[in-house]
DNA sequence: TATATTAAACCGACCGGTCGGTATAATTTT
DNA sequence: AAAATTATACCGACCGGTCGGTTTAATATA
């Protein structure tokens, strides 16, 4: 009951910060802001978190489980590695259309890593657990005889830079070019170059 | 004699601005490091640049000259459109090499468009630019028969999103991974791809 | 009553921007 | 060409407001 509690009270301040920060920023985002959000008082929310910038990185955490949490399940081991590939395109569309605020919260992410040795690590540590899903995906494909032999690392980065490449469409108006179209033919693109 | 000195003055100014930016990000800097590092007073800052944010946006112009101005060059008409893409290539190796922290400077740029219009507007104008370059590059190959007809805006989309991909390099320690192998297979896979 | 939790008043460091003023250069007047 | 006037460049002390965090008061719980 304790415990219970107490992680929902957690999560009830994760989400409200969540919210504000991605309409404000960091920076600009002010704790009062997120008192108001969350419905809680100060006190509450420096009983829970020692500071900002701890209740900031614990959204990092939050973040990922909350963006990729159907990501990790998806990989069902019957499917070949390039139709294991179209479906992370599929989430990812999907997230951008139902969760576009998240691409901005990542965005938020990078940025501040640059200034903060702390956020960085913690996010580097999450994109070591993407990269190392894709290499895996990369593995199982030159395993079965589907792509060719190549670089595994390499070929990781490849295609987590493209799926970067929506954050594009969540932060500009982009409309001479749809993020279906791009994701889909990207990763065709990419399928076709690596396949035997 | 007035319009030069006024220039070189506001040039003093944004050197020291973009190195200051970069090193501490916008929220962070403080109007006086910028005087600080520029060597002049409060008083002449605000006389050259009417607010601290009117100065990050020149810095945004700015970028682009001192980041991409060897870029437009390059495009020299007697390659093929294959080639002009690797050198391109190049040059983004160089950048990242020789100049890290204009990587970091866009991603402040990314960051901070999701908060105010204005700045948004400014690099999103960059960004036209560059789509519009990589084009150019497309059409190019169409045209001389060394690319597929593909959608034009599409494909300039994926080769930007891969050169987006160095921004990795620059804001983490990536040590299983070399800039260099990075590029070179992308660009490689792309125009292995698109080619006929 | 003792303890745990929340609410709300408050503190003080910090920072963008202002403003009164000086120095220097350009222009006009005598 | 000297003096007077005006325009421009520059300086730095200062102010008003903000915000992360603390402390104290109130309330619920046991």
């Amino acid at each position: 009951m304790k415990k219970n509690s107490q992680t929902d009270r957690k999560n009830q301040i994760l989400e409200a910060a969540f919210k504000v920060f991605v309409d404000k920023g960091y920076s600009k985002t002010t704790m009062d802001d997120i008192v108001e959000v969350s419905g809680l008082s100060k006190g509450a929310l420096y009983h829970y978190y020692k500071s900002k910038k701890d209740l900031f990185l614990s959204l990092i955490d939050h973040w990922e489980v909350y963006t990729f949490n159907n990501f990790y399940k998806k990989e069902s081991n019957d499917r070949k590695a390039s139709d294991i590939l179209r479906i992370f395109g599929q989430n990812v569309l999907q997230t951008l259309n139902k969760k576009k605020y998240a691409y901005i919260a990542e965005i938020e992410f990078w940025s501040l890593s640059n200034y903060d040795k702390d956020i960085k690590d913690r996010s580097q540590r999450l994109y070591d657990k993407l990269l190392n899903l894709f290499e895996k995906v990369v593995k199982k494909g030159i395993k079965q005889g589907e792509f060719k032999e190549l670089d595994i690392r390499n070929t990781a980065m490849i295609i987590l830079a493209v799926f970067q490449g929506v954050n594009w469409f969540a932060v500009f108006n982009e409309n001479s070019a749809s993020p279906k179209d791009y994701i889909e033919s990207s990763i065709e693109l990419i399928i076709k170059s690596i396949s035997k």
